[in-house]
DNA sequence: GGCAGGTTACTCGGATAGCGATTGTCCGAGTTGATCTGG
DNA sequence: CCAGATCAACTCGGACAATCGCTATCCGAGTAACCTGCC
């Protein structure tokens, strides 16, 4: 079981558009260039997140992506949604139902109980991720990326949005 | 991201066996035809839980497939690896390594803030499954399966190992 | 000097190929149990 | 009647296709700013 490689694009974008100033926008051009991604790739990721409604898109000179909340209202899990989508990991087909014991009109009261179970460790899996925050994402950031680094990704930012 | 077809496949196989009276074997063979599920296909799966020691195999007339350890000892979370690989749904490339605004050789004391992030959360999903044995699957078979279903199952049981 | 129209450059969005992993299948290798034969 | 060898059937195990979803890319649609010329 992975995880779409997507997905990390999508939350290293989001985190950077969090430190976005108020009103303008990050043009996935920018954005692939930032990290050093294939563009039309991430232009993809960034349409899924538009999709969700968690960034909006504005087009034309001037225009690209922002987040249409607040860090603190985004969650790992919206990301991690909006990315691979909402299945359900564990896909039961009710193969209780079937073969030479099981007749097909039996009545069953509960889900299959290893469904159950698989499932419940998947929602322990969801619960986590949406403890996690963007803006927890983006202080950690902060915190821990060597200062260099910070300096040079604040002169970046200076250069790209003038 | 979805979970392979197999696990619950493998699950349901290693929950008949649980029920195997002692030093008896059951081929793949039969397996498939409890369930209906293709013949071909299943014992491929067989073979991933042998090569995980989960189940041993023995050839020839008699013999078939049964579980290496008690059920007690055998856990969802063993299965699921043993089908669907050890491997961590999420895969970090290191993005923040990448790009104009940080070099090569930085030095950074922590892996990136996001994978520690979805690791813990895998790591929760991990922790559910492994509680969960083979026994107490069996054992919410045998109590919420429909009595009928439950006879002839034991029926079909009879019939097979004879 | 101000305004309107056209032009240009920029950005997103959907349609379109390529590739790898999962799914699905087959046949050969190995083993066991039964059978047959000879003592 | 028993023991040993042979035989045949059964089962696993690995090698081999097909299908599906993820990865990757391109070009057209839409928009805002700018420039130019006229009033």
């Amino acid at each position: 079981m992975r995880l779409n490689e997507g997905v990390e694009w999508a939350v290293h974008s989001c985190s950077l558009m969090a430190s976005l100033p108020e009103g303008m926008a990050l043009p996935a051009r920018k954005i692939a260039e930032y990290f050093d991604l294939p563009e039309a790739y991430l232009a993809k990721i960034m349409q899924q997140l538009s999709v969700s409604q968690i960034v909006t898109s504005r087009r034309g000179p001037g225009g690209g992506y922002r987040l249409t909340k607040s860090p603190d209202e985004i969650s790992l899990l919206d990301i991690v949604v909006a990315i691979d989508g909402n299945e359900q990991c564990f896909q039961c087909t009710e193969i209780r139902r079937r073969g030479p014991t099981a007749s097909t009109d039996a009545i069953y009261n509960l889900p299959c109980g290893i469904a159950r179970s698989m499932w419940k460790a998947e929602q322990a899996w969801r619960n986590e991720l949406s403890k996690v925050s963007l803006r927890d994402i983006q202080m950690m950031g902060f915190r821990e990326t060597p200062k260099p680094q910070l300096e040079k990704a604040v002169e970046w930012f200076k250069e790209t949005l003038s």
